[in-house]
DNA sequence: CGGTATCCCCGCTGATACTG
DNA sequence: CAGTATCAGCGGGGATACCG
């Protein structure tokens, strides 16, 4: 186990924002974006937020943001080819997630039976 | 890709924490550490956030609190064995962060390059 | 359409002091 | 030794309005 825990909080870093696995989701999810249409995608963000956080994916080199000069303006955005190697790591993420989310699960099951227990003993 | 990025978030949960990677980081090093040892390790730390993040991690099931009852106190942490498995998850995140590190200090070689040709440009 | 600019709130984090 | 209690600050995030 030799991580030096200074890279864990670099892969955090991009990771770390309210909005940016669901922004990631999305642009895995579809290939290509319009800013209006990622705004759709993800109800309850602000304009402010979006563009906030599209620019840390792109100082990152995860996302990639392209301008067509014409009006109205249209602006799209894609995983770079650098941010698609991040796939199998977010796929690692995803995997023990759902497999953490069934044992805490699993452990309130158990909380729920004690607190059963405990009830029927206090009825005696 | 068929990542559901409610698990990633679930997986951000445990991790997000301006000290809980280094608390894992201490506790998979070292196995078992006392709460003044883990005090010592984590310079700036105060007790409120070690005890704080310790309990979310406690919480998760990630790491166990085993009380000495004795005076003076006497506790230790350490990982559970559920904990254990997280092992790989980490691994995984320190591998991608060292690359990343590494790419974005290319990109950044490359900015200096070019405001190097930039300035280079300007003499002239 | 795709953003900035402002203002504001709340919750994470920290400093400090106290306690069993 | 291993915590809690209390107070304070700062910044991420949100609401709203304006702009090229």
């Amino acid at each position: 186990m030799e991580e030096n825990c200074s890279t864990v909080e670099t892969a955090l870093e991009m990771l770390v924002g309210k909005w940016k696995p669901v922004i990631l989701y999305q642009l895995f999810k579809n290939g290509t974006l319009r800013f209006s249409e990622l705004q759709r995608a993800l109800p309850g963000i602000t304009k402010k937020m979006l563009t906030a956080q599209l620019r840390e994916l792109e100082y990152h080199d995860i996302v990639h943001r392209k301008i067509y000069m014409q009006i109205p303006p249209k602006v799209e955005y894609s995983i770079t080819e650098y941010g698609l190697k991040m796939g199998p790591l977010l796929q690692a993420m995803n995997d023990w997630g759902t497999s953490h989310l069934q044992h805490l699960s699993e452990l309130y099951d158990e909380d729920r039976k004690a607190e059963q227990a405990e009830a029927a003993a206090e009825i005696k």
